[in-house]
DNA sequence: AGGCTCATGTAACCGGTTACATGATTAT
DNA sequence: ATAATCATGTAACCGGTTACATGAGCCT
């Protein structure tokens, strides 16, 4: 349930149309909620009919009519439990990164090393992804209050570490990986 | 689509009921995929529906009856197909968390500062029940080849960095946060 | 008597994905 | 011409959750 909390966060912000919404999901929430807009529009239907947002139909001439969707009181109310709520809910992770390595013995030790470095590179490519966020953050900045972009920031940075560690951790793999065949090679020499 | 491979996976290493199923998640993979028994016996009659899975049915006295789930020769082609599957879904990730930090600049900064202080009591827990996985791992390291074990090993460590760079992050937030109130305080002081 | 382990399931629901569908204006 | 931007949706499906249901044997 948190594609609803995160539309809400947004025109806690400011009022916006789905099309709007699916920018700013795009643009700055993408690395940890991927949304795709189908599924947005789907989602504003469903808090208007609970009364947590509200709409207001715009006509124009240009470009397309539009919806313009903003947050209710109930809505606001409802986003802020939401906010308060306690976690508690990591027990429940699902990571199916993890349950490919923890099963990964079915392989062979060569196939997981290029596993793992295909990993490490999509790592790089995700930090060079994340060097644009600062950009948006800044973009965005102007529209709101100072004190919201340090949040947005912690996320950001929360991203950049968790991929560093990602490396780390892979490259720490690869070495004892390659440690273990290098001894299955000795041995097999010595056998010989 | 990883229940599913998780169960084949487990089924690699040897023939299983959904109980022993049911602990096997909860004693090894939990931490990365929660499973509840009620899914794992829904899931268990499709996969043999789809003959990735057979099942010999066996009457027991003293127990109640069970049924012993072994993997295919159809299911463990699909189980590797999934294990080589290069990842690409890192950028479909949905991190309830890290929306809840990105919008908290709604709440105060007293509010936050408590629940990061929480978060770090969360992971402080997690990691001391994390102490105990390389005890589970030994336990059933005996049932399956030397080789498998050192993923499983993997998959431990990977949630222990992850925790660490966690409590790392969190207090970087709190200093954070601290030196700003510092700063409000102070000004206020000056305007009065 | 009461709780734990063994053992297996069903039904309703929910959050999200995939694929499909439309159509005008504007910039290259 | 044609691609991009603006703008909004529907239908079928899938993976997982919650709550509920049953029942025998064993240990204290």
């Amino acid at each position: 349930m948190s594609l609803a909390h995160g539309i809400l966060g947004f025109l806690s912000y400011t009022s916006m149309t789905g099309y709007d919404l699916t920018k700013a999901f795009d643009s700055s929430v993408r690395f940890f909620w991927y949304a795709q807009s189908s599924h947005i529009y789907l989602k504003l239907n469903k808090l208007e009919k609970k009364g947590l947002i509200s709409c207001e139909y715009i006509i124009q001439q240009a470009r397309p009519n539009k919806k313009l969707y903003s947050i209710t009181p109930a809505g606001k109310e409802e986003f802020l439990k939401w906010i308060a709520q306690e976690s508690a809910d990591d027990y429940k992770t699902k990571d199916e990164f993890l349950m490919r390595i923890f099963f990964s013995g079915n392989r062979t030790i060569t196939e997981n090393i290029r596993m793992l470095e295909g990993f490490i590179k999509d790592c790089e490519k995700f930090k060079e992804r994340m060097n644009t966020v600062p950009e948006s953050i800044a973009h965005y900045r102007e529209a709101v209050s100072d004190i919201q972009s340090v949040y947005w920031e912690f996320t950001a940075d929360f991203g950049y570490r968790r991929t560093i560690m990602c490396i780390d951790w892979a490259k720490a793999c690869i070495k004892r990986l390659k440690n273990i065949a290098e001894k299955e090679k000795t041995n097999e020499d010595t056998t010989d």
